[in-house]
DNA sequence: TGCGTTTTCGTGTACGCACACACAAATATA
DNA sequence: TATATTTGTGTGTGCGTACACGAAAACGCA
């Protein structure tokens, strides 16, 4: 009796091992060709739907087609294709007080080498986040390259929409990364949903306070009007309080330039001092460790920290305690995803998934941190060193 | 003033983009024949240390290649390249009550169809992952194929030993998913450190309830001497208590069957009634979902529950409230990047980077859950529907 | 030293599969 | 019957792989 149960799933096993081998047996066009009786090129053009087939020769073809479950062979497609073209990413650049744009810089690097041997080139431009002339002045010097597609930073609102209006005109397909705004044809957004990613750190520094409290928010001034991902993470760590009716509130301390250390360490000890109802802060941009590194510590030990963003330094500051959790938002897939993303519409004539690609909202301790950006490993392949 | 240092930003940011537009730059075989003066042919035994060049002539060669950071265009490559590879994974088949395998499942399929045409056929044979027997069975099943190489779940040491030393024997590479067993010879393990997985759900666990409590660890028995990934996540929850030395405690209930809902509802409620002490309950295998089920509501109000896995049942208990956290393992990239992993190694004869290939352990609350597998998503290509 | 044989070195090129153009053949129309 | 239109074939091309074959150099023997 065990012995004809072991031999039913056995026999189940067999069967979905076989009929998963068959479908991965690569049906070429020379035998599309061959069964309908007519040439490879006839093959090629009812697949591309390039005309100058009778409609009886094509309906018999795609009948074998859809009979075979037949697809392009991609590799030989990119060899067999002539038309080169180019991205130009348009990112902010990144220095070492604010390391977050290396990680997407990154990924695209990554992801420009994956696409070269698919006829894609990838230039990369990188402009001062902080100032709208220097984003429109490099987009102009990303023109003169004659792109097929932008990767953009949608930074600067205002001047986003002249960039827009210039690629509108020149047919130039376009994708926004890391800032979602609306209200533009963009083939798609990449990037996190900054609203939730705030909210959940509501959530999360609530859960470490158990008793309605007080928290901070630490602001630098150019954030406040300019980066729509920050402004939503304010947001969506209000509301979480909102919404689920916790008398909670949070007060605001505007720093003109995160840059300036002792300013920045008198206004922060000052405030907490004035404000000893506060139990825990929230950084909405990407540079808490500054924060930690001028706060006294005796705050430091008392408060919950939380903030976004897995920069070296950042990480730094989990391991060691200061900080409870950071917000992430795969920085380097969100490069890498976009160059595919573009190189895919481009080469295969895909349509873009969804309008908007969210990145996973990964919440970061020290303990899972090292495990989390394996992607920023840039894989050495052997085949670039040459029989060293 | 202002307007110089603008123009030094522009300068800066140009000459970036174009030392990265020139190394994008496709050289080919052709090219590099051309400048040392020899055939195509020579070029290619160079590259590939096939002899029947003079020292001479190979100097000449490698430093052309070096001074032009010449890579062979690995699409090219895939194209003339005529040996086919099969990839057999061997993995526990999933059932409507436990969906956790039908990820990697999905994952090995999107891997499969994306190194189709690479020349790798991908086979998947799948087994019960309770019965030993069944585990032999399928593999013997396997081997019948001839695989060059094996992705396998490492369920069960003793007959894991077995069928590695069949696959040494006949010198079949092989990777270990899921599960990370040591003493054997594979070429990698694709999966979580699922004792640091368990030590995080401690700390989670432990940051919802402020002061040293007791917790459940709910168990199958199936898992007790069976699943390594499991014992560890047990080993991690407790040891997070033990090395912070907090004085918490934990209670084991060991069920026999945990698809036996009247028992397993009974076994539950009347250990949680006799233990009023309990604040918290830990299910360290992918089933927290039957768990939920049957816990009486007055219970599963009190407690904080946390789980593993992100199967949609358990999601469903996540968006209820019923389930504070789920620590989730990216099972479809688990059987995504094994593909791949070891595509590379069969093609491109890349070293594995590591023999420990550890996946995001991720934190998923009911806030960020939806935002965390995009991966699977089977994109659909435009190729495969045939002008329809 | 010269000749025949063996070994080394290197070239040329068919092939992998898809793309798409030049050209020929078949059909339809005036 | 001549012309126009539709249909379809043949094939060079992309770049790398690797084998068949030819040329040159080295070796052994008379």
């Amino acid at each position: 009796m065990l012995e004809i149960f072991q031999l039913l799933i056995l026999l189940i096993t067999s069967f979905k091992s076989t009929s998963q081998g068959e479908n991965n047996i690569m049906i070429t066009i020379k035998d599309i060709a061959k069964e309908a009786n007519v040439s490879e090129g006839t093959v090629d053009r009812v697949i591309h739907n390039r005309g100058g087939v009778s409609k009886k020769t094509e309906a018999k073809i795609k009948k074998i087609l859809e009979f075979h479950n037949f697809s392009v062979n991609p590799v030989a497609s990119a060899l067999a294709m002539k038309n080169k073209h180019f991205i130009a990413a348009l990112i902010p650049e990144y220095n070492d007080s604010d390391l977050f744009w290396k990680s997407p810089y990154l990924g695209i690097l990554k992801g420009a080498n994956d696409v070269k041997s698919f006829g894609v080139q990838v230039t990369t431009f990188t402009f001062n986040q902080y100032d709208p002339h220097s984003y429109l002045n490099t987009f102009n010097v990303l023109l003169e390259t004659k792109p097929t597609a932008v990767i953009m930073v949608p930074n600067f609102s205002k001047e986003t929409k002249r960039i827009v209006n210039k690629l509108e005109f020149l047919n130039i397909p376009y994708l926004f990364l890391n800032i979602d705004i609306d209200g533009f044809n963009n083939k798609a957004f990449v990037g996190q949903d900054s609203y939730m990613a705030g909210y959940i750190a509501g959530k999360l520094i609530n859960l470490s306070i158990p008793k309605p409290s007080t928290f901070l928010i630490v602001q630098a001034r150019h954030n406040i009007t300019k980066n729509n991902a920050v402004s939503n993470r304010i947001k969506g760590f209000n509301d979480y309080f909102l919404k689920n009716n916790i008398s909670s509130e949070t007060l605001t301390l505007k720093i003109e330039n995160l840059n300036n250390s002792s300013e920045t360490k008198q206004k922060i000890n000052s405030f907490l001092k004035q404000h000893p109802e506060i139990e825990g802060v929230f950084v909405p941009s990407s540079r808490i460790y500054i924060v930690v590194d001028c706060m006294d510590s005796n705050y430091l030990d008392k408060l919950e920290l939380i903030g976004f963003d897995n920069t070296p330094q950042n990480i730094e500051c989990l391991k060691n305690d200061s900080v409870a959790f950071l917000i992430s938002q795969k920085p380097f897939e969100q490069g890498y995803e976009s160059i595919r993303l573009m190189t895919d519409y481009l080469t295969l004539k895909k349509n873009m998934p969804n309008t908007k690609i969210h990145l996973p909202i990964d919440i970061l301790t020290k303990e899972n941190v090292d495990y989390n950006e394996r992607n920023e490993f840039v894989i050495e392949y052997d085949n670039t060193k040459i029989n060293s």
